[in-house]
DNA sequence: GCGGACTGCTTACCT
DNA sequence: ACAGGTAAGCAGTCCGCG
């Protein structure tokens, strides 16, 4: 027997049976000569029982037979920190412990099971403190695990991205009808497209047909030992369209450890592989768009390309694919075939190494991660560190619970009504990390929350609501994340230490920016009815902390003589004297730090020149929706129609211009003429249909819907004439001449002609509510912008 | 029978 | 499918009107 070492990255770990029923874990690990896969037959799965009668419990356990004559393979009491009479309860395989814990119950003196439904694969990974992505020596007998030993080695990852186009012959393209056309996989080393028409593109891989194309291209990603396949959306259409057209063409779908498995996420699919991560680049950009990483209206990959990389290219429709497909000129699909994987590629080399990060810390594997959201990743962090503190973990809630616990809800942030109109000189000032920042100084966590000891009920954290944390015992939660906050705080200072352009410095990078994320999680996983460590006092109290400081800050500002102009949960706008600026706004800032408590932090945000807070209909100002503009003159514009989708880009465009007018240049008149000009080429009819398109998600099946409005009226229709649209698709409408309710007039922009809107629409109920609320607070009515106004006439003529 | 007021549903935004 | 706070449009109904 000769052992064996190995040298490479973890990338995944699973787990199969042995003939005898004996579970075995299996390790993937990819080399330089492809991915190897190693066993650990030693480790086996368990949960814990917690006994009234640890004697009496352990004794009917070792007894009991759970059914086709299994026992449990051990049954030893454990000390654990939170909870006494812990049982820890081994078995052969998961499918033993499974139907072991559903009948457990029922023997004498137990009160309650826990860790029974950890995936057995994330278990493993937790107990052994195993890291995927990163790199490994591993020693091996005949294929099973003697060590593993995380190297210093620089990783590196082989991904591949791939993207089909398929032919679509006027509907959506359905995968046992429809033949795949090409393929694109890009890498590193540039691209491919595979295909089965003739084409003088350099890229292009001409095959006999379809079948000879996908398995030319399956047996390249083995060859290309690929790690990481990247797709766009592969996890709903790329890959399950690849496994379908395998099937259906009989090619063994084999991506170098078998084919694609498809798993049910709610009402999402995933596509996974074994050993090969699959990274849905679609899924990650989604991801970091709800944690407000990146900002992006529409998700398609000619919006992606042209607003994160600045590389607009030009989309090819279905159609022209299809036209182009049968009529033999297929060269420009091959071009955006190619684009599409090379983009795809771009956008996962851009997040890969804050998903690596992730990886390291959650100690899970790339495909996990990058679908996880961030209850999830809090709740795998609590988890790791339970067992690193050896605590047991809570179970998950009942579906009653989660009923009872939706009932109760708790206070939010406080936000102030702002001074309505035109300001100047305005500092902007917001805590660093409001949430965690209170968590950590008041030591908020489910277990430290109304302590026994009489001291800490009226000591520093009693909560303005009532409620009172320990300050004796470190909070788990809290203690978690000091932790993080210390180790980001450490991070950031190494980082202004190396150069930018460094490997080292977007490791490190990646690394703190992974910590801003589950550092910010924690409060919203406190209030979070499905959490397993859920408490809603907790983060009840942190908000009431959160009103208390920031109202601090408030009536400091005013006490200086500062105006408090506007305020939303964090953040404190004041409207300086006009003969100070930023060096006092900084002074301001430390003052209020010297009185607030340890971790928190009040920091300058910005100085602005002028700034805009605007009246609502039916009185009083509007909140979440300003904008500044500071001494450079750059624009900050928030919550106002310009920045939401399901506005016309007319009336953002416009009102953008009217902002930018009245805060940079302070011209209202010129304003209102810019306005009335934009209505008057509504009302000739001029204005092209791309600036008429509003956008909207339908965010349910059409039958769900209580009330039609107009996306879902344009959706029926759209449905009606064959179109595939389903939740969560981003619909783009206008409001046309043809009918009576504005739902009547509403058709998918796709099925509406050049020239045909109502223009009386998109005036009065686009245009017009866009731009008044801002020239309202400089003395403007509606009919200075409408023709026979006052003001209006002054220019209809000449 | 009509128009304004109001309500409920819906979406997207802010921190 | 992490939290609550908020604006605002549209559909549909209510309400007052001899």
């Amino acid at each position: 027997m000769s052992t064996n070492k190995l040298y490479g990255t973890l990338l995944d770990v699973d787990y199969t049976n042995d003939q005898e029923q004996n579970s075995i874990i299996q390790l993937y690990i990819s080399t330089k000569n492809g991915i190897k896969s190693i066993k650990d037959s030693k480790y086996k799965p368990y949960f814990y029982i917690i006994s009234g009668d640890l004697k009496a419990t352990v004794k009917a356990l070792k007894d009991f037979d759970f059914g086709e004559n299994q026992k449990a393979i051990s049954v030893e009491p454990v000390e654990k920190k939170n909870v006494s009479g812990v049982i820890k309860v081994s078995f052969k395989n998961p499918q033993d412990l499974i139907r072991a814990r559903d009948l457990v119950k029922d023997l004498p003196e137990v009160l309650d099971k826990r860790e029974f439904d950890i995936r057995f694969s994330l278990r493993y990974l937790i107990d052994k403190g195993l890291k995927p992505m990163q790199p490994v020596e591993v020693e091996e007998e005949n294929g099973e695990l003697k060590s593993i030993h995380f190297t210093d080695d620089k990783p590196e990852y082989n991904m591949v991205s791939i993207d089909l186009e398929t032919y679509s012959p006027g509907r959506f393209s359905t995968a046992d009808k429809d033949p795949i056309l090409m393929i694109v996989l890009s890498s590193k080393k540039g691209s491919k497209v595979y295909t089965y028409k003739k084409s003088a593109m350099k890229e292009a891989v001409i095959l006999k047909d379809e079948k000879e194309m996908i398995e030319k291209v399956l047996a390249d990603i083995r060859t290309m030992n690929t790690e990481i396949l990247v797709t766009y959306n592969g996890d709903s259409f790329d890959l399950p369209y690849l496994k379908t057209r395998c099937e259906k063409l009989k090619i063994s779908c084999d991506f170098g450890f078998g084919g694609v498995k498809i798993t049910k996420k709610g009402i999402f699919n995933a596509a996974s592989l074994t050993g090969i991560q699959h990274l849905d680049a679609f899924q990650l950009l989604k991801f970091m768009a709800r944690i407000g990483a990146v900002s992006l209206l529409k998700f398609d990959l000619e919006n992606v390309s042209d607003k994160l990389f600045n590389k607009p290219k030009e989309k090819v429709a279905a159609s022209e694919i299809n036209r182009a497909w049968d009529s033999g000129k297929i060269d420009h699909v091959i071009k955006y075939n190619r684009e599409d994987g090379e983009i795809t590629l771009e956008l996962a080399e851009e997040f890969l190494p804050m998903q690596v990060a992730l990886c390291a810390m959650l100690q899970q594997n790339l495909f996990e991660t990058s679908r996880a959201t961030s209850s999830q990743m809090v709740e795998r962090l609590l988890m790791i560190k339970a067992f690193e503190k050896n605590h047991l973990v809570p179970n998950k809630p009942l579906e009653s619970d989660i009923t009872d616990r939706e009932e109760t809800t708790f206070k939010g942030g406080f936000v102030k009504e702002p001074l309505p109109g035109l300001h100047e000189n305005i500092a902007v000032l917001d805590f660093r990390s409001l949430h965690p920042s209170i968590m950590i100084a008041h030591n908020i966590s489910p277990e430290t929350l109304k302590c026994n000891h009489q001291k800490c009920k009226t000591g520093k954290n009693l909560s303005p609501d009532g409620d009172w944390f320990c300050m004796e015992k470190k909070g788990f939660l809290s203690g978690i994340l000091e932790d993080i906050l210390a180790k980001r705080i450490e991070i950031k200072k190494q980082l202004k230490e190396i150069d930018k352009k460094s490997h080292e410095y977007s490791v490190l990078n990646a690394r703190q920016h992974a910590l801003k994320i589950l550092l910010n999680s924690h409060y919203g996983y406190l209030g979070y009815p499905r959490s397993r460590w859920y408490s809603r006092e907790s983060a009840g109290a942190v908000t009431a902390w959160s009103r208390k400081y920031i109202n601090f800050v408030n009536d400091e500002a005013e006490k200086k003589g500062y105006i408090s102009l506007y305020s939303d949960t964090d953040s404190s706008f004041l409207i300086l004297p006009k003969e100070i600026g930023e060096k006092e706004a900084r002074a301001f800032a430390a003052e209020i730090n010297e009185k607030l408590p340890g971790a928190m932090e009040l920091e300058f945000e910005g100085l602005f020149k002028r700034g805009i807070f605007v009246t609502k209909k039916e009185g009083g100002a509007a909140k979440k929706k300003y904008a500044l503009v500071d001494f450079e003159g750059n624009l900050k514009i928030v919550g106002f129609e310009y920045v939401r989708r399901d506005w016309s880009a007319v009336a953002k465009n416009t009102q953008k211009k009217v902002l930018e007018t009245v805060l940079i240049e302070g011209d209202a008149k010129k304003a209102a003429a810019i306005a009335r000009e934009t209505i008057k080429k509504l009302k000739e009819g001029k204005t092209p249909k791309k600036d008429l398109v509003i956008m909207t998600m339908l965010k349910r099946k059409i039958e769900n819907y209580d009330s039609i409005g107009p996306h879902v009226a344009a959706a029926k229709k759209a449905i009606e004439r064959g179109k595939d649209v389903g939740p969560g698709t981003i619909l783009g409408f206008v409001i046309t001449k043809t009918g009576k309710s504005i739902s009547e007039k509403a058709e998918l922009e796709e099925y509406v002609a050049e020239g045909n809107y109502d223009a009386n629409y998109y005036i009065e109920n686009q245009i017009i509510p866009a731009v008044i609320k801002i020239l309202r607070e400089l003395g403007y009515s509606e009919d200075d912008l409408k023709e026979g106004g006052k003001q209006s006439s002054l220019f209809s003529f000449g």
